[in-house]
DNA sequence: GATGAATGAGCCTTCATTCAT
DNA sequence: TATGAATGAAGGCTCATTCAT
């Protein structure tokens, strides 16, 4: 079977998965056919068949990469030497992306979700998505407890859980109701921020 | 058509209602067959017609059957006068609800969120499922300011909000994770209320 | 099984080939369910097939009570003297059933004459309801000719076949074409008549 | 959805409309399935979708494909100087189509009529395909009319109008009565034609 | 590498018919 | 006699996937 150059698979690849991306943000995985797929890659079925086997790998596909742009965007924002500081630019970028004013990226991880409940190879990688996240907030926190900037009473894991909570809730909040406000959102979570850590702000 | 005496209407309606909320806890909303519908309810195709019109309309009633119950788990446990302990009475029952042992009223919720982004009947569903709890816990918030108990900086309906991503947000981590402890997750709630509503414990 | 006083008898069958008759013609025999006819009849299923039993049956009873119309309004319009007279009371008679205002039996009869092509009993139904008045009009023609009335030379077969070809040729163009005029079309049947019968107006 | 090259495409659909017309002439519309057609045409069901959309799509493209073969044997046969010939020419070309031996013709005519009740498509393709062909006898009559051939004082239209329903009429009786001559009815009709045009033999 | 016509299993839904009351 | 809830076979249609070119 025909294989491709490196460099053009990968483009192609990302073609496609944009492609499917944007369907299933519009549609829902299970409401898309592969058809609308072809139709908005601008492809034929054979050709995106040369490169993703089945829809369940184009969802997959999509849901790998959305988490592998997260895990860019804590890389980036974590990189901080003092943790609050840390903390506030991750949920900034995070805030930024899921909470913003276009609903693509909220509607792809409700999918993602949703889709994890019955597609092992899903559920894998949204617990690697959230796994890896999770680990830096923790890393962030523990240095936090380290240098003395937080309690160490604090079970690390549980707050880095509670904000991924508090972003995952509002997320679908978000997806109701239009109007909720990104800078509310922060606020509070700001706001909580000492409580959940045990620091004096 | 057949229309149904209202006595047996009901009972017919909670028995379909319940085959339904069984098969799509188990394989989702598009995986199931109305097929798996009938047989988990041992009803006919034509007799499961003569009550809902439509897949959709199951979807649509079994949403509507769970937000039903959680108006009455609001209406048992928030009528209490202290209102901490009215919040706390509250998240205990949604925590026992949504972040026990059985899976089935998670999947059954995510399931409805999804769903909620293609169906506007669904949609609708969820948001006065959403409006009618939070305005609880705003009216709850807002007796504990009139009152002197929370701080009137409070912005009541953040507050309420920021509860109900807590408890979404968990629901989601446990699904990916079974070991998320609800005693964790309850101890973790009662800890963030203080600053979250702005009174000292 | 219960069998029915036949006062009561009639009177139900009556209603309920209203009742179909009805159905058909507003919707068509196959897109009319028998729910359709226990509505317009007010009667319950059970009930309807107490009387008939199968929609087949319906489509027959409608189909006969059609035929004795017509037979009906032969033998009360070709009873004169005159033979012209008398066809063109009948001609009248039909027009006026089938060529009015209202579309009801037109669209019964076409509705007829289709089943008749894949229901053997509509077939030899529709055959009889032919067979008897044509055999009145060849009566009527035979007349017209033993008493010098026609031409001898004339096929009083054709002659009345002819007549009927016209009606139902008429009837059809009224189905798609509702502004065709009664009285033009009677004014053509008399004027083609002397050529039809061979007489000198 | 793939969508076909122009020389595939008008082969298939002559192909798939083949089918239906051998089917619907089979069985009628109502009773025919799709599966019938797939089975007749040698085709999959994904396949005919691809060229017609729906079963009523299939009935309309019969009807239009008769229209437009009716339409080719008018411009054939009517071209001819002597209007009283080319009428006769016409006559003997419908006679020979919807008269002769073989029943399907007649029989997807009937069904064409009777779907025309229910779906507007259907209906407007009848009306077109009734429309074109008296046009062309209306303009075959004027002209007569115009040469002295034929009385002035005709109505074109209605002496159309009648040659149609004649036609129409003795494609009905040859239904019920297969035995009905060709050559009779085609001797009926140059019997009426004088008559019905005013000129004399 | 890419095309796109073709496949066919399977799903949602309808509706003629039955039968216990 | 009449009711009407229940049945279940069957039909129209979709769409993930394949493969010859």
């Amino acid at each position: 079977m025909p294989r491709v150059k490196p460099e053009r698979k990968a483009a192609r690849e990302a073609q496609i998965i944009e492609a499917a991306r944007a369907c299933f943000a519009r549609n829902g995985f299970h409401k898309t056919t592969l058809q609308d797929i072809f139709a908005e890659a601008g492809l034929s079925a054979g050709c995106v068949y040369n490169y993703f086997q089945s829809k369940d790998e184009l969802m997959l596909a999509v849901a790998d990469a959305r988490h592998l742009v997260e895990s860019r965007m804590i890389a980036e924002e974590g990189d901080v030497h003092d943790p609050v500081a840390g903390l506030m630019a991750v949920a900034r970028a995070f805030a930024a992306a899921y909470l913003g004013q276009f609903e693509e990226s909220r509607r792809i991880a409700l999918e993602t979700w949703s889709e994890s409940l019955r597609d092992l190879a899903v559920l894998n990688s949204v617990r690697r998505g959230l796994d890896g996240p999770r680990a830096e907030l923790v890393r962030l926190i523990e240095h936090g407890k380290a240098t003395g900037r937080f309690s160490t009473d604090i079970d690390a894991d549980m707050a880095a859980r509670t904000m991924i909570a508090l972003l995952h809730g509002f997320m679908l909040q978000k997806l109701w109701d239009t109007k909720l406000s990104l800078a509310a959102v922060l606020a509070t979570f700001e706001h909580l921020l000492p409580s959940l850590l045990g620091y004096v702000r």
